[in-house]
RNA sequence: GGGCGGUUAGCUCAGCUGGUCAGAGCGCCUCGCUUACAACGAGGAAGUCGGGGGUUCGAGCCCCUCACCGCCCA
């Protein structure tokens, strides 16, 4: 596109063309075989029902950054792309989908419902993929991986028989988080507790000998028709005396022993706790300990099993929960309101119904070590580092991890049972009578393998070889257990080796209100709806539609915002990408259309400020290869900009622009602009890439193919640097005393310059509008740094407003003097500071005085 | 109940091992269509860094404490 035709920088037009050329030049899918550094990241699979929210977009853009900043650096980088299956996820979306059918998942069956879950898949399974080239997302789309792929089904059911073989496998009755909503157990990290008004009663239960009663208080009436034991804590003297005792459940009139346990708490309630180990987890673990019967009285079904007795069986439980308040009469003591928290499914929003039933579980404490070893060494390493410590608590308290769903969505379980044998194998058992095992995998587990299954492990292949250990795991934070600590454990017990070497926790973006992002609140934003421009969503005080801002500006926006902790969605980051872009299109407009087309070659600084640019790009590049390198993208994307803004842009090209355009600022011109475009790249890729066409001797060749400038410490300058600093701080002065003093921006000043060197001066005569005026009285004097500037007679500006604007600035000097005299007359900052420190006072307090004086 | 993080300009956030650290973007005010950019440029106003106490020659930065907000684990 020729630059000269627009003032704008339009993504619009532009994104989807290099997208394509991206896409068309192979860049994102490198050689296996090849020789060369590697550098691989595996993408956290986004769900397949999922859509691209703000979490993708700015994960997506972190990884994005490293990948084509390492590509730039001369690895073969390899962004491995793939989805989920995600098997509650996806199971309800073709749920949803049957029932606005008129049928169900029951009535057509198991083999049908796969049938439909695969065709719904293939439908919508897609859709993310296709946002992720939106957001110029360099991910290998020659290579995606999806958690059911035949290949990748059977690097499953190799770690889960081998698991099976090593005994950390096992099937037992236990007590879970069974989520109504889904009919399926979940794991504890997919539960959340949640504050909840219930009512407490008070419930008497008879001594059996007659000598009296104990109190139990409960939320739970309904469950005591599955007590089998009331406790009291073994050092509570009010109670010890029933301890070995027995009482008498009402209603069923079961024989209870009174035991003692270090669990009841003694100040709540009555300090006698009813057991139900059926249904409570910390009564099962109590259960356990006392070797006491777990019965189950609520069934799966969320209704009252024949255990419950006839009265009760068959009814939902909050029923039941009536019946027996009404039925216990007399025997309930109190009830009154009481708040606590309950556990939720995240997954289907209903309320944990805790049952014991027969599931599968792995035993995580046994690869756990490995895991925590790795970090502790510091071979595996967790950004921010705050998160380290939540990692490693949750590896030294790690429980056994319940594995089976009750899903048809997914991996099913490879195991096959007949009578009372089981086998368990990764192909079917011969002969005839078995039954599978109906239940999947917890979506998870599959996930676990994802750095190397996506690999073709367990296959020796050349992918596996070539990009295998990955470098960076970028991720969430809510998913460091759920997810990254379980890679890295099955990571390490199968392949030998840690699956990455740094694990990056991005920010997460809440609403502009602070509230969380989620399309139920209304609080959600699109990415794409940033990019393209449409309606902002009612989370937003005003109205009115986003521009388009385009790919770059919502990749600078999201880094830019991203922090080591959480943050809200600022719409004025991804405007300050926007204006970013804009301002790398217009400089090289301007660039461009000055400098001749066969500008090629070294820079060739012949002015200060030349070798002043020169000095600060090499300073710009080390500075944005460290930010990189320690993962803080904030402070890159900022970086960038600070420098394309406030030293190429306002200073640079500003202060060439007397100059006519010859051979050598040409050369340099288009050297400090070659080198921008290309460290920028990663971060802004499509601006970059399209003016990156334009420059001399482009030659069709991809910016994103290029490799990174090095950085070129000959051409570090710090005398320039400190000229150029000087000229700045003049111009900046001299601007600000001209608005003060009422003099029309425009207007010429007539001057006498002194104490600078020419070269300065010339710089600072032209930026500041000034004039060389010959002899005749100052009317003014400004104080710039290494010298002064006089007005002179015609300048045209109002005394007393001049004198006052002085007398404002003498007055803060004077307070700036006041204070740094105090610190050096005080003789125990003089005796205790460090020497430096009190020189640099010294010097400060001489620089004040010579100002003030000047004024 | 335990743990972690936050509270810095009107808004959203930076501020590394305590000494030019009081900053940025947006917003606001003033002036400019100075031929790259008005999605722009120049200049400016604006914060006793949540409250209180302490350590130190010196504290947004360290310690204690209180308040409020958020997250995690039980």
């Amino acid at each position: 596109m020729p630059l000269q035709d627009k003032t704008r920088w339009e993504p619009a037009e532009v994104e989807p063309r290099l997208t394509r050329a991206w896409l068309a030049a192979g860049l994102n899918h490198p050689d296996p075989d090849a020789s060369g550094p590697a550098y691989s990241i595996a993408i956290p699979p986004p769900n397949v029902t999922g859509a691209l929210h703000m979490g993708h977009a700015l994960n997506g853009s972190v990884q994005d950054t490293l990948i084509r900043w390492h590509r730039m650096g001369g690895a073969r980088a390899k962004w491995i792309l793939g989805t989920d299956h995600a098997g509650i996820a996806t199971q309800t979306q073709v749920e949803k989908l049957l029932k606005s059918e008129g049928t169900s998942r029951d009535a057509v069956g198991r083999e049908e419902f796969t049938r439909r879950t695969w065709e719904w898949r293939a439908r919508y399974g897609g859709t993310i993929v296709e946002q992720l080239k939106r957001l110029g997302a360099s991910c290998d789309y020659e290579e995606e991986r999806f958690t059911l792929d035949p290949g990748y089904v059977e690097a499953v059911l190799q770690v889960f028989t081998t698991l099976y073989d090593r005994g950390l496998i096992y099937r037992d009755n236990y007590m879970v988080n069974w989520d109504p909503g889904s009919r399926s157990a979940i794991s504890n990290l997919e539960v959340e507790e949640r504050e909840v008004e219930d009512e407490m009663y008070e419930v008497a239960y008879p001594l059996a000998d007659g000598s009296g009663e104990v109190v139990v208080a409960t939320v739970r009436p309904e469950t005591m028709l599955g007590d089998v034991a009331v406790a009291v804590h073994p050092d509570d003297e009010r109670h010890a005396s029933l301890v070995g005792k027995s009482v008498v459940l009402p209603l069923v009139g079961r024989k209870l022993p009174v035991i003692a346990d270090e669990y009841v708490q003694t100040n709540f309630g009555t300090g006698c706790l009813k057991i139900t180990p059926g249904h409570d987890p910390n009564d099962f673990e109590i259960g356990r300990r006392h070797g006491l019967p777990e019965l189950a009285v609520i069934g799966e079904d969320g209704r009252m099993t024949a255990q419950a007795g006839p009265d009760y069986a068959g009814l939902p439980v909050l029923e039941a929960r009536e019946r027996v308040v009404a039925a216990l009469g007399d025997a309930v003591r109190s009830r009154r309101p009481h708040v606590h928290s309950v556990p939720f499914s995240h997954r289907s929003g209903e309320r944990i119904e805790p049952l014991v039933s027969l599931q599968w579980f792995m035993r995580e404490a046994a690869l756990a070590q490995p895991a925590i070893d790795a970090v502790q060494s510091g071979d595996l390493r967790i950004h921010p580092e705050s998160q380290q410590r939540r990692y490693l608590h949750w590896l030294e308290n790690i429980r056994p991890w319940c594995i089976s769903r009750q899903l048809w969505w997914g991996h099913r379980i490879p195991v096959w049972y007949r009578g009372e044998e089981t086998y368990v194998g990764i192909r079917p058992p011969e002969g005839d009578g078995w039954t599978q095992d109906p239940d999947v995998l917890d979506t998870w587990f599959s996930s676990a393998l994802w750095p190397f299954a996506t690999l073709g492990w367990p296959q020796d292949t050349a992918q596996l070889r070539a990009f295998y250990p990955t470098d960076v795991l970028s991720t969430g934070r809510d998913i460091l257990f759920l997810w990254v600590a379980r890679m890295v454990m099955l990571g390490v017990e199968f392949t030998g080796r840690l699956p990455f070497a740094d694990v990056y926790n991005h920010s997460v973006i809440q609403a502009p209100d602070g509230r969380r992002m989620t399309k139920s609140l209304g609080t959600g934003i699109d990415p794409l709806t940033l990019i393209d421009g449409g309606p902002r969503p009612p989370v937003f005080a005003e109205g009115g539609d986003f521009p388009a801002y385009g790919a770059d500006a919502v990749r600078f926006g999201l880094l830019a915002m991203s922090s080591t902790q959480d943050v809200r969605f600022s719409e004025e980051k991804v405007a300050q990408g926007r204006a970013l872009a804009n301002k790398l299109f217009n400089a090289s407009r301007f660039v461009l259309g000055k400098v001749p087309a066969d500008t090629v070659g070294a820079p060739r600084p012949t002015t200060v400020e030349d070798r002043w640019i020169l000095s600060r790009l090499q300073a710009f590049k080390a500075e944005l290869a460290e930010l990189v390198a320690a993962f803080n993208f904030s402070r890159a994307a900022l970086g960038l900009y600070d420098f394309v803004y406030g030293e190429l842009c306002d200073w640079y090209v500003e202060l060439t622009k007397a100059r006519g355009v010859d051979a050598d600022l040409a050369a340099t011109l288009v050297h400090v602009l070659r080198e921008t475009l290309a460290v920028a790249h990663p971060v802004i890729p499509f601006v970059t890439e399209e003016l990156w066409a334009n420059l001399p001797g482009a030659d069709g060749k991809l910016l994103a193919a290029a490799r990174r400038p090095e950085i070129d410490e000959a051409l570090r300058d710090p005398e320039a640097e400190a000229t150029v600093a000087a000229v700045i701080a003049a111009i900046s002065t001299l601007r600000a005393w001209r608005q003060d003093a009422g003099v029309q921006a425009g207007a010429p000043l007539p001057v006498r310059v002194n104490g600078i060197a020419p070269e300065s001066a010339a710089l600072v005569m032209r930026m500041a509008r000034l004039e060389a005026g010959g002899p005749g009285p100052a009317e003014a004097t400004i104080t710039i740094p290494g010298g002064t500037v006089e007005v002179l007679a015609g300048a045209g500006f109002d005394p007393a407003q001049a004198a006052r604007k002085l007398e404002q600035r003498r007055a803060r000097l004077g307070q700036e003097i006041a204070r740094a005299e105090g610190k050096l007359a005080d003789e125990r900052f003089v005796a205790k500071a460090p020497e430096a420190v009190v020189a640099a006072e010294r010097e400060k307090l001489a620089r004040l005085r010579e100002e003030l004086d000047a004024l």
